[in-house]
DNA sequence: GGCTATTCGTTGCAAGTGAAACGATTCTCA
DNA sequence: TGAGAATCGTTTCACTTGCAACGAATAGCC
C-alpha cells in the first residue's frame, strides 16, 4: 500500500470529522447562545419532544450518547423545567422522562432554525443531489455500523 | 416552518455527527491501540510526516485543531522519539517540528492501515459514487465554511 | 532607537466526556 | 421461595478540551 500517497486533507474520516464539527458548532449557537442548551441536551429535547413518557435507555439507543451523559442532560433539562421525570411505577428501576410544556415550547422555537440552518446548508444542491447524498450517508453509516466483533453481549455498558 | 416534522435522525447535522463520530472511533484502533497515539497526535504525525519542518501554527492551520491541541500533541509526539522540536535560528518565536526517522517509520506502518481501513468503507461503491460523495463532502464543507461574521482579524486565536 | 502592538507557543483552569463502580430493583431458575 | 445474575440510572474519577492569560520575541511606527 502506498503510503507515501498518504494525504490527511483527502482522507475520509478526517474529512467527515472537519466537516461535521464545524456543522455542529455553527448549529449549537442556535440552541447554545439563545437558549443555553448543550449538544446533549439539544439532543434529548429534540427526541423527547415529540413522543412518549421514555426511559433513559430508550433515550441513549436512539440518540447516540452514551448512558452518562443523558442522565446528566436529563437532569440539566428537568432543572430548567424542560422536562419532567418521575419514577415509572411498573418497574421502580425505570424513569419515566417527558417533555413539558415549557419544553415543548423552546422546541418549537428551536426546530425551526434548525430546519432553517440544514436548508441554508443545502441550499445549492439540487433534489436529485440531496437524495445522493441522503443514500450515500445511510449506505456509509450502514457500513460502519456492522458489527465486526460479535459477542453473545451481557449488559450494554454506557 | 414545521417543526412537528422534525425528526432528528434525519436531520443532516446530527448524520454526519454520528457518522463521523462512529469513523473516527473504529479508525482510531488503528493508531491508538497499537501504537497509543491521540487523535490529535496522529492528524499532527500525518501531516508533517512527509513535509519540511514547519511551525506549530503551520500545523494548526493544516489540520483543524487548536493551538494548545497542537503543541500538546506535538510535546507528547516528542517525548515518544517520533518528532524533533527546534527553535528557529530566524525567528525565535517560532518552533521547527519535523518528523524523526522513527517517526516516519510509525507513519509508515500506519498509513497503510488507514488507507486499507476508508477502502473497505468505501469498498461497495463505484468509482462514481466515490466521486459524488468526493464532490458532495467538498462542497459541504465550503458551504460551512463561508464566513457569516467578517472582522479585520487581530490575532487568530487558538 | 525606543515604545507599542502583534504574533508565537505554552500553560492554567474550568467545563465536558466516557469507562468503571455503585446501590437499587427486577429477573431467572432451581 | 430464595439466591445469584442482570438491568437501570447515577455518580465517581481520571482524562481530554478549549478558552483565556501569560511570557518571550518580533514587527511596526514615529
Amino acid at each position: 500500500m502506498a503510503s507515501d500517497d498518504f494525504n490527511l486533507s483527502d482522507f475520509l474520516p478526517y474529512r467527515l470529522s472537519v466537516l461535521a464539527a464545524r456543522m455542529s458548532k455553527k448549529l449549537s449557537k442556535v440552541y447554545g447562545d439563545t437558549y443555553g442548551l448543550s449538544t446533549p441536551e439539544w439532543r434529548v429535547l429534540a427526541h423527547v419532544a415529540h413522543r412518549e413518557k421514555m426511559s433513559v435507555r430508550e433515550i441513549r439507543d436512539s440518540v447516540s450518547l452514551d448512558k452518562p451523559s443523558v442522565s446528566r442532560a436529563v437532569s440539566k433539562l428537568e432543572k430548567a423545567g424542560l422536562l419532567a421525570k418521575s419514577i415509572c411505577s411498573r418497574d421502580h428501576r425505570l424513569v419515566e422522562i417527558e417533555v413539558t410544556e415549557k419544553g415543548l415550547e423552546v422546541f418549537h422555537q428551536i426546530a425551526p432554525e434548525a430546519l432553517a440552518f440544514e436548508a441554508a446548508v443545502l441550499s445549492s444542491f439540487s433534489a436529485k443531489e440531496r437524495q445522493q447524498l441522503d443514500d450515500l450517508l445511510t449506505r456509509l453509516q450502514g457500513v460502519v455500523d456492522e458489527q465486526t466483533g460479535e459477542v453473545c453481549a451481557v449488559d450494554q455498558p454506557n
